[in-house]
Order: C-alpha cells, then sequence, then structure tokens
DNA sequence: ATGGTGGGATCCCCA
C-alpha cells in the first residue's frame, strides 16, 4: 500500500502537477496540506483520476484532504477537544489503514502569538496520537509538520539555529509523539545524508538545494512492523510553477 | 536590518 503526503500550496494552483502525480505514481492515498480553498472550490475533477476525496477546506488559508482509491470512512475533521479556527487535520480510515493529513502551523517567529498556537497544536496532536495509539490499528500521520526534527535536516544548522521550523520547543514537541510510539518513516529507512522535502522560493533555494526536513510519516507500531520503503519525489520541486514541498511516499507491505 | 518568491486575497496576509 503506498501513501504520499504533499503540501501543495493551494490545490487549484497545483492541479496539473497533482493529476500528473496521480498518473504517474497511483498512490492508493494521497494526504494534501494547504489546499488555500473551501470545500465547494476542491477540484473534484480528481475523482475522476479514481479517488474518493474527503476535505476539509476553508478560504485562503490552510486546507487538508485525504484522496483515497479506496472507500472513505470514519472521517473526522479537526483535532478531537482542540477548539481551532484553521482547517489543519483531517482523519480516515480506508483500506485497513487510519490515515491523518495534518498542516501544522508555521509560528512564524520564536515566541510570538503564532509560536504559542504551534505548541499547542503540537500538544493536541500529541494528546490524539496517543488516543490513537490505544486503537492498535496500522494508523499513518503524514504531513507538513514545519519542524526539522534534528540539525540532519537541515542544509545549513548554524543558519537556522533557533529559528523558527528548528528550535529546541518545537523539536521537544515532534519528538514527545515519536517517543509515545510513533515511528518516522523517512528517518528509520535513510542511511546517510536526510532527504530534504521543503526548499524556500526564494534566494534559489532548491538549486543550491538549501533544503529542511519538514514533512513527516509518523507510523504507528503496526504500520512500522509493515514498512517497506520510502521516497521523496524530489523532481516535483524542481517543476514549472512546483510546489515549495515535494511529495514524501511510504509503501507497506500488504 | 532589509528584502527576497509565491499564492490568494484585497488594497496586504501568510508562508
Amino acid at each position: 500500500m503506498k501513501i504520499v503526503t504533499w503540501n501543495v500550496n493551494s490545490v487549484r494552483a497545483r492541479l496539473p502537477h497533482v493529476e500528473d502525480f496521480l498518473k504517474d505514481h497511483q498512490p492508493d492515498v494521497l494526504l494534501l496540506q494547504e489546499l488555500k480553498c473551501e470545500k465547494y472550490a476542491f477540484p473534484l475533477s480528481l475523482e475522476e483520476f479514481g479517488y474518493n476525496c474527503a476535505v476539509f477546506g476553508q478560504k485562503t488559508y490552510n486546507g487538508v484532504a485525504i484522496l483515497s482509491k479506496y472507500p472513505i470512512e470514519d472521517v473526522q475533521m479537526g483535532i478531537p477537544n482542540f477548539e481551532d479556527g484553521s482547517s489543519r487535520y483531517i482523519e480516515a480510515f480506508t483500506n485497513g489503514v487510519r490515515v491523518a493529513s495534518v498542516y501544522v502551523p508555521n509560528g512564524q517567529e520564536i515566541d510570538s502569538a503564532a509560536y504559542m498556537y504551534k505548541l499547542n497544536f503540537f500538544q493536541a496532536l500529541y494528546n490524539h496520537a496517543q488516543y490513537l495509539l490505544t486503537l492498535d490499528e496500522q494508523i499513518v500521520i503524514g504531513g507538513d509538520f514545519n519542524v526539522a526534527p534534528t540539525d540532519d535536516d537541515v542544509y545549513n544548522p548554524v543558519l537556522w539555529k533557533n529559528q523558527v521550523l528548528c528550535s529546541t520547543r518545537e523539536r521537544e514537541a515532534f519528538r514527545k509523539i515519536v517517543y509515545a510510539g510513533f515511528t518516522d518513516a523517512i528517518a528509520q529507512s535513510t542511511q546517510g545524508p536526510m532527504p530534504y522535502t521543503w526548499w524556500n522560493y526564494r534566494q534559489g533555494a532548491f538549486a543550491k538545494d538549501g533544503g529542511l526536513r519538514i514533512d513527516h510519516l509518523l507510523l504507528s507500531p503496526q504500520a512500522a512492523d509493515s514498512l517497506n520503503t520510502t521516497t521523496v519525489h524530489r523532481y516535483m520541486r524542481g517543476l514549472e510553477k512546483a510546489s515549495d514541498h515535494a511529495p514524501v511516499e511510504v509503501t507497506l507491505k500488504n
């Protein structure tokens, strides 16, 4: 089973790339973030590619979706017990796996209100992740976590030291979910240098491979037992009119 | 310290 997470930075602006990706790679499940549109504006032409779509959108900002070749059941929008005016979390059960698409707040600047919101969001995600583990299911939480877990996930750790995406409290918040029992699929299956998943639009960051690994796929123990391969589709970042994030893939044996 | 690139909105915000 092939599951991919991708921050598309506007699903309408990226529609040709999303369609090409579905055609070329045939994922069973595609987890999208940053739709930047309401549900009514979501391009349901994607259903013509053979995908069921569960959409949690909003105007202009955020927005997450789950696309699956299989029936989508038990849809949950928003993190339970967390008041959030933004559409940043959707979860559902499909083809024997519970999947979630999450768009963690960016945080803007250390100690800003946005940063506190990010930490609160992480706490809520951690609480829910602990609940999910009690289900004893194959679970894959994929998304843009807006955290580079270690300096190995950053092209220039000195430049990024204590900057948002790399600060200690964010890294602790991410690591807490891992220590609760989720496996970072890319880290687990990578020997040697870590692949980056996001490259800033500015200053030709992609051309000089100035990236960070901030998009992740977290696996419950039952999913981790089935971990087969992972891939970062970095060529997508090099296309004309690319998202600033590359699609990140995991395949499970079954 | 400034401003740089892109998307979507609106006369600027967020990343």
